[in-house]
DNA sequence: AATCAGGTGATAATGATTATCAGGTAATCA
DNA sequence: TGATTACCTGATAATCATTATCACCTGATT
């Protein structure tokens, strides 16, 4: 049974990749090809941090400083829309994006947030080559396991004498992290 | 290699019986049953349509005409804290809540973001039994199928000359269903 | 180079969720 | 059972991510 956490190296390789072929796949899309989204997609490729739109944001800024918060929400958008991107937001309060389209899924800390890639070679057999379920036509899919980081299990064993809850917003520090 | 669509027979004896137990339940979480929370739980365990907060609070109010929307706001939040509830998120605007606890995920159309119920026992399989992957201790996992139900691929062709852009807000007969 | 559908920036509006706080109530124990 | 207390709730304001709007600009096509 394989189920294993995904390590960082492979992450600039791939982003070359994707970024070469993005202009054609935003045709494709029936997209211009903007100097913006190019920034966009970037930045989103380039970051391993599952980020917010205003992470992405800030990222872009530092190339683009006149672009749109707006524009970074609506884009980021319209690359899941096209199929240049996923959504990861089930245990979060705002939208996280993600740029690798390779199969994979998430385990998301249910008390700090953080968001960690995973790879289950058993899930993809099974979706594989699936094209419908009942009516409905199968695109994608994204499986998200609610989990407890090993810092977290510290500090919840620590203070657990009493108060047990869970902080509401994830810290700060782990917003787009 | 099965996946179906779960229809929707079971509930009202699944209902009945977590129904049964919530008391328990809540004062191993740690928490008070009060009315508030019996009334909330009853409407999640009663829906089959993943509702959101103010479909919650509209079913909730015909019985506690006094309660408020930010009671059921927390309360949903804190019924997921405590494993009673489970939020179904990724691809909306607004989080949507199911009290089914039974192994089961979510196909949702990407169009109108209507929701299914599906079974994945190989996936079950694969998780069953596994404490860890990593440093995160596991608690649970949700699936989510990104597709296009039979509706919206019937409009999709139609409407497919010109405009294949989808709506970014699901239309509100499907806000919660 | 001209055209123009579509994209963008600036900003306002929206709307879901959360915070606050005074008063109420469930749970515990004498 | 009644007193105590920590927790819960209702009302409401505040927050903040996201979306709408609209005038202007620009990439794509000819």
């Amino acid at each position: 049974m394989e189920l294993k956490l995904i390590n960082e190296g492979r992450r600039a390789g791939y982003a070359a990749g994707r970024l070469g072929e993005f202009a054609e796949r935003c045709r494709k899309g029936g997209l211009a090809v903007t100097p913006q989204r190019l920034a966009i997609i970037k930045a989103l490729l380039t970051s391993a941090e599952h980020p917010r739109a205003d992470t992405v944001y800030e990222m872009v800024r530092r190339e683009h400083p006149h672009i749109s918060l707006a524009t970074v929400h609506r884009t980021l958008e319209t690359l899941c829309e096209i199929g240049e991107a996923r959504k990861v937001t089930t245990l979060h309060d705002s939208a996280r994006y993600d740029g690798n389209l390779a199969p994979h899924h998430h385990v998301v800390c249910v008390k700090c947030r953080r968001v960690r890639d995973i790879e289950i070679p058993e899930l993809e057999q099974v979706l594989r080559g699936r094209a419908a379920i009942g009516d409905f036509k199968v695109l994608g899919s994204s499986l998200e396991i609610q989990a407890l980081c090993s810092e977290c299990q510290a500090i919840r064993a620590k203070s657990n004498e009493k108060s047990p809850r869970r902080a509401k917003r994830a810290p700060s520090a782990h917003k787009s992290a």
